[in-house]
This record gives structure tokens, sequence and C-alpha cells, in this order.
DNA sequence: CTAGCTCCGAAGTACTGAGC
DNA sequence: GCTCAGTACTTCGGAGCTAG
């Protein structure tokens, strides 16, 4: 178990800078997080404008050297990864486990919705682990595990179950602007896991009940047992190349929210809904 | 090492239909 | 008609692979 600390830390930072003026709702999101909390994480995704626009140096005084030994290569250092999250904060030490350690993403929205997730489901916790197949590659981690120094060492640093925080900005561009912290719990009303099949699950349906074929039960009890089988986004996601098609196609997952119009408490949500595009990749010969 | 290519997530843009 | 929210589609660009 880990505590709100990050989350309530940010939040009082911000709240009381936005009071002082030091920082305005309209600033970008980003800008909160990195000059109130910067010295506070263990990834950056956009280290980029993190140093060249912020003047926040992620890697603070570790030598390029050192951070080669552990992997980290040049290009890496102050680039925009475009990987989940969009922020770690470091971990700190609990008697034997951790705490601390949050996921943070941002969402930016013009309307008084939530901007949809792209091929991240939002939940309550994930684990480095867990990121590293989200990504499909383990950069976050690298760099978390630098970042964090000795208390990474420990094996259980991997499977650390880390909460998800969501900063929020609702009508982004008029007076009635809104900022939030969201607990990631609130987006996971349903598993994760049973998301995806149960998307598969509803797509038969509409089939079965359009062309009006029948089929019994048991058939249907065993299709959905086998379809609960199907959890990893990843194997989801990336394009498949089929016998002779000249194309990939290729499954998107996204989760759109939909926000409940709650004046007081502005985080109530309803459950999420994934909704899968196709697109098409052109198969080179 | 590096130039050129593929892959694919995320951001940005366009479209559409409902309500006024 | 116009606006806005919801949805669909397109573009961008970093990472990683590979051939030279």
């Amino acid at each position: 178990m880990t505590s709100l600390t990050d989350a309530t830390t940010l939040f009082v930072r911000v709240v009381n800078n936005l009071k002082k003026g030091t920082i305005n709702f309209h600033s970008p999101l980003e800008e909160f997080v990195i000059r109130k909390c910067g010295e506070d994480l263990a990834y950056i995704d956009n280290r980029k404008d993190a140093k060249n626009i912020y003047g926040f140096d992620l890697w603070g005084n570790l030598s390029i050297d050192r951070l080669k030994k552990q992997g980290i290569k040049k290009t890496l250092l102050y680039s925009q990864s475009q990987q989940f999250p969009d922020f770690l904060f470091k971990v700190k030490k609990q008697a034997e486990g951790y705490i601390g350690g949050s996921l943070m993403e941002l969402k930016d929205s013009k309307g008084g919705n939530i901007a949809s997730f792209n091929s991240t489901i939002p939940t309550e916790y994930k684990s480095l682990e867990e990121i590293d197949i989200i990504n499909g590659n383990n950069l976050v981690s690298k760099i978390a595990r630098v970042l964090d120094g000795k208390l990474a060492q420990n094996e259980s640093y991997f499977k650390f179950e880390r909460r998800c925080f969501y900063l929020i900005r609702t009508h982004k561009e008029s007076k009635k602007v809104k900022v939030s912290i969201v607990d990631g719990s609130f987006f996971e009303t349903v598993p994760k896991e049973h998301l995806f099949y149960q998307t598969f699950l509803y797509i038969l349906r509409a089939h079965l009940e359009k062309k009006k074929i029948k089929i019994s039960q048991q058939t249907l009890k065993e299709v959905e047992k086998a379809l609960s089988c199907v959890t990893d986004q990843t194997i989801i996601a990336s394009s498949k190349i089929l016998e002779k098609a000249s194309v990939r196609p290729r499954l998107r997952i996204m989760a759109e929210v939909h926000p409940e119009g709650n004046p007081i408490v502005n985080f109530i949500l309803r459950l999420p809904k994934v909704a899968s595009t196709l697109s098409f990749n052109h198969h080179p010969k």
C-alpha cells in the first residue's frame, strides 16, 4: 500500500502557487508538476521541454559517464519519449517496503469532459513491470531505477504497486477552468482485464444479433471463457501480419471517460468505455 | 557510427449529429 | 444557420533495428 503523499504534496503546492500567482490556471499542466515537484520525480517523459523551457534537469548532478554505464544513452537524456506515464515520483522507504512512487498523467481538455486515454487504460495501481508491458520496452523503468538510486536495488522495486493519479484541467480556455487531481481508482470501476474481453464479447453479441444468428448458451459460455484470456493490450494493439493480406490491421485501444456533471465534486465518473478503432498500415513489399 | 527505415503511442485535427 | 460534444481519423516524432 502506498500513501497519498505524492498527490497531496503536488495539490497543496499547486493551490498555494495559484493563490500567490506564481503559476496561473492557464499555464501548461506540465509546468505545474515540473516547477513544483521536479526534485521529487524519478521520471519525466518530456525531458527536452523540462530542460529547455522550464530549466529543470532531471539528471541533476549525475555524470554522463555514470549514466552511460547504467544504460542511459546520450540521446535519451533530453528527449520526449512519448511513453506512458508523463511523470513518476521517486519512491521513499517505509519499513520493509516503499511509499510514494506514484504515476502522474496529465489531461488537458477544452470542454467539460475529460479527454480520451490513448492506449492506456486508467487504473488504481500500476507497477513498473506493468508500465514496461504497456510500453513494450523498459525505458521508463530504466530511467526510474537510476533516479531512485539505492532504493531501486531491492528486488521488490520492480513489482511495487504504484498509485496512479491524473492531473486534469477542464474548460481550459474559459473562465470555468478547473484543475483537479483524480485518483486512478475513480476510473477503474471494472478491472482492466475484464474490459478487453467484455469489449470483444460485446462485438460478438452485436454481430449475432444483427445477423440474427442463434447460438446456444453453452457455446456462448465457452466463447466467453476463451475470450477471457484476452488481457494483454500490447498483443491486441500491435499491427497484425496476416497471410496474403496486403494491409496489416491494427487495433487501437482508447478509453473515453464520461463525466458526471457534479457541481461540487468534479471528479465522479461513470463507467469507462473502451472504444477500439481500426486503421491500416501499408504492408511494404 | 550513422543514415534510413519501420513501428506505434500520443497529440492534433476533422467530421458529425443534436440542440438551440 | 451556429455551437458544442462526442467520435473518428491523420500526423508527428522517438525508439529501435539494420545495412553499409
